[in-house]
DNA sequence: ACCTCAATGAAAAATATTATCATTTTCCAT
DNA sequence: ATGGAAAATGATAATATTTTTCATTGAGGT
């Protein structure tokens, strides 16, 4: 029983010590922030992430989500994407270690995640940088593909 | 004599060429940012154009300057690639197909652009890309790939 | 429970990009 | 070459996105 109630405690709580660790508040904009990350997924701009938080009832000043994005940015949770349509989209890295690369339709607009990769891609791509990073004197720590092209329904 | 002046005339002309089978006029505007990317080459925001073309005395309006940017992207003549720094930025194809990925370092914002694969690499994305349009059902016309990581004197 | 400082909200400001419209330029037909 | 229609441009206004300011609120240590 006691061991029930830690696990269920324990988990969701996480967040707060990373922030901890940050010297940083858990505040519960943020806490909602990371929420809507888990729950509504990928690639979400300020403006869907403000738009999200409403529809929740939960209101955040805009301002304070474009803090926070920018915070979770320095401190490695989230990760900058961007689909040329004018504003930056920002995603989990946990979630981006599983779902690597983006695949956008040219013509729509739709964007669409690609799964893991398989060991051989996965090497390939350790080869590349390893490479690069001889090549050019940098320390590679991330990379992120794009794939342009015509989805199912506009080619 | 004859043909010597065709040739010089001619070479120079060909974007001219480019223009009329788009169905657009060939204007010193155009001409003078096709020549700011020639010469400057790699990546340039809308606003280093701009500046670009000041230097060269050639003064070109901002709102031109986007337009024309847009009309060469329509035209497959440039291409859109972004270091979330908030403006997009443009290259050629022509140069992209050679120069293919960017490296950026995360902390001072350097962009480094990295030259042509070997072989194997491009036989690798080949076959990455085959995959992926079996699976998304997407037909996949381009890729790019960001690396970011910290150069050398940041590292 | 209090106190300090970080975090927030609301609004203003700064940036980047797009739209408007009168004027200029290209280029095709003469 | 010259004239005229239509497209392109410049200047500016408008819009969109992101950042800053500053007074107030709230988190978390004591």
């Amino acid at each position: 029983m006691i061991i029930f109630f830690i696990e269920v405690k324990d988990l969701p709580e996480s967040w707060k010590d990373v922030f901890h660790r940050f010297n940083k508040k858990a505040t519960s904009s943020r806490r909602a922030i990371l929420e809507v990350f888990e729950e509504k997924g990928q690639h979400l701009s300020a403006e869907d992430v403000y738009e999200h938080l409403r529809a929740k009832k939960k209101k955040v000043g805009i301002a304070t989500v474009y803090r926070n994005l920018d915070l979770l940015l320095r401190m490695g949770i989230l990760r900058k994407v961007n689909f040329g349509d004018g504003r930056e989209h920002y995603e989990m890295i946990r979630r981006a270690a599983r779902f690597h690369h983006h695949l956008i339709c040219t013509r729509c607009g739709q964007v669409v995640d690609c799964e893991e990769m398989t060991q051989e891609e996965e090497e390939f791509l350790q080869h590349l940088r390893k490479e690069l990073e001889q090549r050019q004197g940098f320390v590679i720590h991330s990379y992120h593909i794009y794939f342009y092209g015509l989805c199912p329904r506009c080619r």
